[in-house]
DNA sequence: AAACAGACCAACCGCAACTAT
DNA sequence: GATAGTTGCGGTTGGTCTGTT
């Protein structure tokens, strides 16, 4: 199989076509373009299959950029090239277009990717799309590879950041469906401070100390998004889900962009675009989802630590970033919202002492001592905690809410908070509630316990294969 | 050194959505 | 509105590489 797509193409498109016609009689499999034409009429073209050569990748480098991207079928028809307009098209769109990085994924990738795929679900297009010069491929054959052989070895899929996230999202949804969702800040305030303290107590329990600091500092997170009354109503409480329209332009136009940009623009994941990802399919909008990552962000967002995620977009009503960053300064709770905050305390109160009890059973130290080998996820194991209103609440949301993003928890991440873009439907039918795909842990709270350990974004991002 | 298993990766296939006529 | 063509996506397959026995 063909390894390295990257071959040379400096040679001019003549040599290459040339060069293509040699090497396709050399390999006895196809006829050169010419004679191949004058056949056209008599017999149907019999297009290739399997890897692509060099020669092939040089024609249809050419013919992209004499004609621009998109139009595949029409390749075939103007170079002779003997391959369908999708092969041509995938091999372009995973090999071949500029900027496309090669080699690992990197740990913040890594970290990205599963942050994203507890989102998301197997959206693997829209996942690329926060990933410059990644393809959805690339990253599903990743993705794949990864889950399957942590679930052999019976780890669970997501590192502990993305699993606390997770957690929070379930108690969110719960105290959104509870109580009113309106919280001061103060009390935000405090409440993170009892998650920070939570998380604290299941590290230590999980024997990890000062020592190994725990790389999530949830709690100052929190407090940060405590001090905006807005963030913290939109942390709990999605607006009501709008498609939006594209504004991009059609094909061929963009085929500019690459060009323009494949020795312009470094890109960096650290941007991921707000506006990306909206569940329309096809079109300008998917296109968009492609080239977003290498066209500045529409709505930037404020930079440094203390930035918080918004809500997704697929909201619809993208919230005013404005709101948001006017909040970091203290924002005073609207009047209206104030009559509940006492309803939210207590919600919140309640939800983190779930979160609490939950956090303490997912420990890789808890879970060898409370796992008898039961599966489900997180919440399932700690499924004694809850009543069945809850559990049905859950179930519930899973069906009807799009998994939200809570402030980013992942310092590591730089971009970190995708932001959900969200799609109409969550994820596809076969996709697991990400929330659940934890495999049975049956005896996994063991010698890799590490890898899921507090303090263990290294240890899971680097990962040695586990056969 | 050979056989084997697992990981990795490229490419294909089928389907669905979108667009043009 | 119907239809054909195009594009994008996700699942799957099969070849190659790599490490282990």
């Amino acid at each position: 199989m063909e390894r390295s797509p990257g071959a040379p193409l400096a040679s001019s498109p003549e040599e290459e076509e040339e060069k293509a016609a040699v090497e396709f009689g050399h390999h006895g499999e196809e006829e050169a373009p010419e004679q191949d034409q004058q056949q056209e009429e008599a017999a149907p073209v019999v297009l290739k299959k399997g890897p692509w050569t060099t020669a092939e990748d040089a024609m249809l480098v050419d013919h992209v950029r004499r004609h621009g991207e998109g139009n595949w079928n029409a390749v075939q028809r103007l170079t002779g090239l003997l391959r369908c307009g999708k092969s041509c098209r995938l091999r372009w769109t995973n090999h071949l277009r500029p900027n496309l990085k090669k080699g690992s994924f990197s740990p913040d990738e890594e970290l990205l990717i599963a942050q994203l795929h507890a989102q998301l679900g197997n959206k693997w297009a829209r996942m690329a799309a926060h990933l410059p010069g990644r393809t959805d491929n690339e990253i599903k054959n990743y993705w794949n590879t990864r889950t399957k052989r942590r679930q052999r070895a019976g780890l669970p899929v997501y590192p502990p950041e993305v699993q606390l996230h997770l957690a929070l999202t379930k108690r969110r949804r719960y105290a959104e469906f509870s109580t009113a969702p309106e919280l001061s800040p103060g009390t935000a305030a405090a409440a993170a401070a009892n998650v920070q303290a939570a998380l604290n107590a299941a590290a230590v329990s999980a024997g990890y100390t000062s020592s190994r600091p725990a790389p999530l500092d949830l709690a100052r997170q929190l407090a940060a998004a405590a001090t905006s009354q807005a963030a913290v109503h939109q942390f709990l409480s999605p607006p009501p889900f709008s498609a939006p329209s594209s504004p991009w332009p059609k094909p061929f136009a963009r085929n500019a962009q690459y060009f323009q940009l494949a020795h312009s623009s470094p890109v960096s994941p650290s941007t991921p675009d707000l506006s990306l990802g909206y569940g329309v399919r096809g079109g300008a909008a998917a296109d968009q989802s492609r080239l977003a990552p290498l066209a500045p962000p529409l709505s930037p967002s404020p930079p440094g630590p203390n930035r918080l995620e918004l809500p997704s977009n697929q909201f619809g009503q993208a919230p005013p970033p404005a709101s948001a960053a006017a909040g970091f300064g203290g924002g005073a709770a609207l009047p209206d919202q104030h009559q509940h905050q006492h309803q939210n305390a207590a919600s919140l109160d309640k939800m983190l002492q779930e979160l609490h009890e939950a956090i303490k059973v997912e420990t890789p130290a808890a879970l060898a001592q409370a796992n008898g080998g039961g599966g489900g996820a997180v919440l399932e194991r700690h499924g004694g905690a809850r009543d069945n209103r809850s559990d049905d609440m859950d179930t519930l949301f899973d069906l009807m809410i799009p998994t939200l993003n809570a402030p980013d928890t992942v310092p590591l991440a730089p971009a970190a908070a995708p932001n959900h873009s969200g799609s109409t439907s969550q994820h596809s039918s076969d996709d697991q509630d990400p929330s659940t795909v934890d495999p049975p842990a049956a005896g996994g709270a063991s010698s890799s316990d590490q890898d899921w350990g507090f303090d263990s974004v290294c240890q899971w991002s680097n990962m040695s294969r586990i056969c």
